[in-house]
RNA sequence: GACUAAUUAGCUCAGCAGGUAGAGCACAUCCCUUUUAAGGAUGGGGUCCUGGGUUCGAGCCCCAGAUUAGUCACCA
């Protein structure tokens, strides 16, 4: 076990001190709690008749100690209030431990503490409880980074992204804007649910285990069944399933779907991520960029009380109608190239004259969409439906009703993102089957992200599918829009993070084996001997000499060690 | 994957021309009896990310590695 700091040892002594005095530190019972901190400071300013007999749990956050009286900041899950506490009332008789010995030295921030009392107002203005009486519920054995804050000015933020990310749990306790950013995460999809429910519309589960990858253009993660003997790989998308669903008589079905894509991570991509994909039947594009619209307005207005927000330092308006443009003419307007009509070769071409990189494996979608990323995407601030794309590059799409080179399809941007991306989906199955047949000779031309053919869905095409319209949306960017956030991993409560590297560390009991005085191993750790393996290759006048100086330093009551003691030791 | 930067006390950060490791908060002991990032005094606390190298001497210079961040590549 690695060693304690000094400040976790006091903790831990002062854990057991608490046990010798007869309290338990974690104790089973319930706390009954009939009040949060948000609505005491909300509503009793107005009527001060109200909370004089509450009880409220909650964290220590901070503590002014004054004497025979004391104030605290408590923590619950709705905000911070003060607490005063006054040794007498907390301790009626001659018997003052509760307040001088448990609160004033056994107690510490970071401690979770219920309490029972009244409402008043300090001299200071302070809507405050006036504590009656105080149970520890829970003893904290880390000290909580200190954050401290002062008209609004944050001082030592507990900030580091590293630590933030890891220990979410300390991030969510002392940041509560980060709190705040997971309750507003809530909200948006549960504005969807209800959105979705009102209109009839069926919530289902699909497989995450597949055995073709499909629905989208991405790499997949495999894994292996045992059982089956066969390899399955997580879903990167839900869309073919959903379609099965409606072949199967839904009117609209829709999933909120955790995907996982082998692919980079930055600060917009995490391995895993959520997207909410919905079909209905019946409906086209046009249709579906209402429905969009409305629902995206609706989510500003609960979140903001507004459509207007504020993104990135963009004021973004998401009162719809929002602007329609098809992406050629997108194209046309930034860079003046018509590629609605042109060749693979002339395609190419025009890349080369507009400086957008290509390679041997991109086809035509591949390569309009190439200029499209480069040229157009970044300048799409307010929500964009940019639609009519080509045929190419929507393997999964219904063909323009009047351009059979385009297809039904819009993709949202809004502030140079890509939100959304729906489709008057392809319902014609031998259509479908031939556009299959195109990816995979994309695949064999090197495409890797090329799709696989899924016999199964191209069965359930030929039964026939109602004309649908199916739009996904990724969850994870619409929080970071609606939210301010500027990265993924400040919308995901455990974004994915390299393994945290564990020094492996050799236990006392180890080196005890191993025939170490038991005395001399904190010295040896100290001397940075963490593992036997260390000590193997430890040079004998070295450790022997750095042991004997820290025994002055620590002014040990032991006696020197012997360099004989220090070469067994390393020998084993 | 490439490049750049960061990594020092529980937290936030200083540190120089290579010469005994610092501050604030937190922590401990004491003082102060209604405070407001409380105040005062004293004190404890460090593998300066890891491993090599240069040097009489490295937190600092060189090389390699780890992690994180940013940019690019990749990524509907």
């Amino acid at each position: 076990m690695a060693e304690l700091t000094e400040q976790e040892q006091i903790r831990r002594n002062s854990l057991q001190d608490l046990k010798n005095l007869g309290i338990n530190p974690y104790p089973a019972a319930l706390y009954e709690v009939n009040a949060k901190s948000s609505e005491i400071l909300e509503k009793y300013p107005q009527d001060n008749s109200l909370f004089q007999d509450i009880s409220i749990a909650g964290r220590i956050m901070s503590r002014r100690i004054m004497g025979a009286a004391s104030f605290v900041e408590l923590q619950d899950s709705e905000g911070r209030i003060q607490l005063y506490i006054k040794r007498d009332e907390i301790c009626p008789g001659e018997d003052k431990t509760l307040y001088n010995t448990v609160f004033k030295r056994l107690l510490d921030i970071g401690d979770i503490i219920g309490v029972t009392g009244y409402v008043f107002v300090t001299q200071m203005g302070e809507t405050s409880i006036h504590v009656k009486s105080l149970t520890v519920l829970s003893k904290s054995l880390r000290p909580l980074p200190i954050v401290k804050e002062k008209d609004g000015v944050v001082y030592d933020a507990f900030s580091d992204p590293e630590q933030r990310y890891r220990m979410r749990y300390v991030d969510l306790i002392v940041n509560p804007h980060v709190r705040d950013v997971f309750v507003k995460r809530a909200q948006i999809v549960n504005t969807m649910r209800s959105y979705f429910n009102e209109q009839g519309y069926l919530e289902v589960d699909t497989p995450v285990l597949q055995s073709i990858p499909g629905g989208a253009a991405a790499r997949p993660f495999i894994t292996h069944h045992n059982a089956l003997d066969i390899d399955l790989y997580l879903r990167i998308a839900n869309e073919l399933y959903l379609k099965r669903l409606i072949v199967g008589g839904y009117e609209g079905v829709y999933e909120f779907s955790r995907n996982f894509r082998n692919e980079g991570m930055d600060r917009t991509h995490n391995p895993e991520f959520t997207c909410m994909e919905i079909y209905v039947a019946y409906k086209d594009y046009n249709w579906m960029m209402r429905f969009v619209e409305n629902m995206l307005q609706r989510i500003a207005l609960t979140l903001h009380g507004t459509t207007k927000v504020n993104v990135w330092g963009n004021e973004i308006d998401f009162k719809p109608p929002f602007r329609r443009a098809p992406m050629c003419e997108l194209i046309k307007e930034q860079t003046g190239y018509d590629v609605a009509d042109m060749t693979e070769e002339q395609l190419r071409e025009t890349c080369k004259a507009l400086g957008v990189e290509t390679d041997e494996t991109m086809g035509k979608g591949k390569l309009i969409d190439a200029i499209f990323g480069e040229k157009c995407e970044g300048t799409l601030i307010q929500p964009t439906f940019v639609t009519d794309y080509p045929i190419e590059m929507s393997p999964l799409c219904k063909r323009h009703r009047n351009n059979p080179n385009l297809t039904e399809r819009f993709e949202l941007f809004v502030n140079g993102k890509e939100l959304a991306n729906a489709y008057s989906e392809l319902n014609d199955p031998i259509d479908q089957l031939g556009r299959f047949q195109e990816q995979l000779r994309l695949s064999e031309k090197g495409d890797d992200e090329a799709m696989f053919i899924d016999m199964d869905f191209v069965r359930a095409l030929e039964y026939g599918m109602p004309p649908t319209s199916g739009m996904g949306i990724g969850i994870d960017r619409l929080v970071m829009m609606m939210t301010g956030e500027q990265s993924i991993q400040d919308v995901l409560l455990f974004p994915q993070m390299k393994p945290e590297k564990k020094a492996a560390v050799t236990t006392d009991e180890e080196f005890k084996q191993h025939g170490v005085d038991e005395a001399w191993i904190p010295m040896l750790r100290k001397a940075g001997i963490n593992t036997i393996a260390q000590l193997k290759e430890a040079n004998v006048n070295k450790l022997y000499n750095d042991l004997n100086g820290l025994r002055k330093k620590n002014k040990l009551d032991i006696a020197p060690v012997q360099k004989e003691a220090v070469e067994r030791w390393i020998e084993g």
